[in-house]
DNA sequence: ATTGAATATGAGACTAAATCTCAATTATAA
DNA sequence: TTATAATTGAGATTTAGTCTCATATTCAAT
C-alpha cells in the first residue's frame, strides 16, 4: 500500500441527504458535552468543524495540520482528545488500515459502514449490508454479549489491480 | 481495557485435532521459505517453535523475551521479520485489540476466526460463523473485489462484564 | 457583569512500537 | 570448498500517540 489511500463511496452508503445537516450533527456532539458536563471550547468547536466539513477518512496529525494552516490554532493533544470524544458519542469511527497509524472518518448517525481495502493501490470501498449487521447481532446475542461498536475490514485487490498479474 | 487481555476458545474455534500436528505446520512455512528462495535459519526457526509452541494470543516483544528467556538469542528486527513471513504465508494472524501496539495469533491452515472484544476486562472470545463467511465472499465478488485475508472485531461488553452495572 | 471552581489547553518532554541501517555472518547450491 | 545471495544484530531512528502541569477558559451562580 504505497499511495495515499482514497475513499470510493459505493451503493448502499449514500451521499448524505439532506435531512441531516452538518449543524444538526454538531448540536448531537454540543449535547454529548453538556451531557457529560463538559465544555464547549473554541478548539473543540474547530476540530468538529474542520472534520465535519472535510470528506472521507483522515489520520489525526492532518487535522492538526489542516487547522494549522486554515484558520484557529489548535494543540495536537487537544486534537487526539478530541477525537476520542467523538469516538465515544459516535460522530467518529476509528480505521485502521493496515499500516502503523490511525485513520478516522467522520460518520452520519445511523449510517456505519465496513471497509474493503485494496493492499495494492490503497483505495478504501466502503460498504453496508443489512444482512450481515443482523447476523453479528445474532452472535453477540449468542455469546450473551453486548456489542458498543465493530470493524469489519476486508483486504485484497480492487477490481482494477486483480486484473494486471501479480 | 486494564487487565491484560486473555483468550477464550468458543464453540466453532474448536481445540486443533490430532489429525494437524505441530511439524506438518511447520513443513507449510518451510515449504514457503524455500518457494520464495529464502533460507531457514536458526532464528527463524526458534521464533516459529515459539509461536506454534506456545497458545492465545501475543505481541511481538513477548516472543522476543519469551526467546531470550528459554532458549536461543533472537533481535527483535527478526523477530518482526519472521512474523512477516508469518502473515505472509497465513500461518499467523494480526490483530488490533483496540490499544497500540498489534497482537498476534497463531492460526491453523483453514481454521480462520473472529473476534469478541471485551472493552472493561480485556476478554477476547473467539467464534467461526461459516454464513457470516460466504456473505463476505459474496460482497466481494459483487465488487470484483479479490480478498487475501479479512478481521472482523466486536468490541464491547461481555456476558460477566454486561451483568455489572455501567 | 463578576466571580469561582471545575474543566480545558498547549508546549514540549516522554513513551512505546516498529522500522531502518549496514557491517558482519550464514545458508545453500554448484 | 567456494561464491553469493540472503540474513542477522545492535542500536539509532522514526512514528504515533500520551502525559505533565502551569496557565487559561468556560459557565453557572450570584
Amino acid at each position: 500500500m504505497r499511495r495515499p489511500a482514497q475513499t470510493s463511496r459505493a451503493a448502499g452508503a449514500p451521499a448524505r441527504g439532506a435531512e441531516q445537516s452538518e449543524s444538526s450533527e454538531k448540536k448531537l456532539f454540543v449535547d454529548f458535552l453538556l451531557d457529560k458536563n463538559l465544555k464547549l471550547t473554541r478548539q473543540r468547536e474547530a476540530v468538529v468543524d474542520e472534520i465535519f466539513g472535510g470528506s472521507g477518512h483522515f489520520e489525526a496529525e492532518e487535522i492538526v495540520q489542516r487547522l494549522k494552516l486554515n484558520r484557529s490554532r489548535v494543540s495536537r493533544a487537544t486534537v487526539y482528545r478530541t477525537l476520542e470524544l467523538l469516538l465515544e458519542c459516535k460522530l467518529v469511527e476509528r480505521l485502521e488500515l493496515g499500516g502503523t497509524g490511525s485513520y478516522y472518518e467522520h460518520v452520519h448517525p445511523g449510517e456505519h459502514h465496513d471497509h474493503l481495502i485494496c493492499t495494492q493501490c490503497g483505495n478504501v470501498i466502503e460498504f453496508h449490508n443489512e444482512k450481515l449487521e443482523n447476523m453479528q447481532a445474532e452472535i453477540c446475542n449468542n455469546f450473551d454479549f453486548q456489542e458498543t461498536h465493530h470493524s469489519l475490514r476486508i483486504f485484497g485487490l480492487c477490481s482494477k489491480c486483480g486484473q494486471i498479474p501479480q
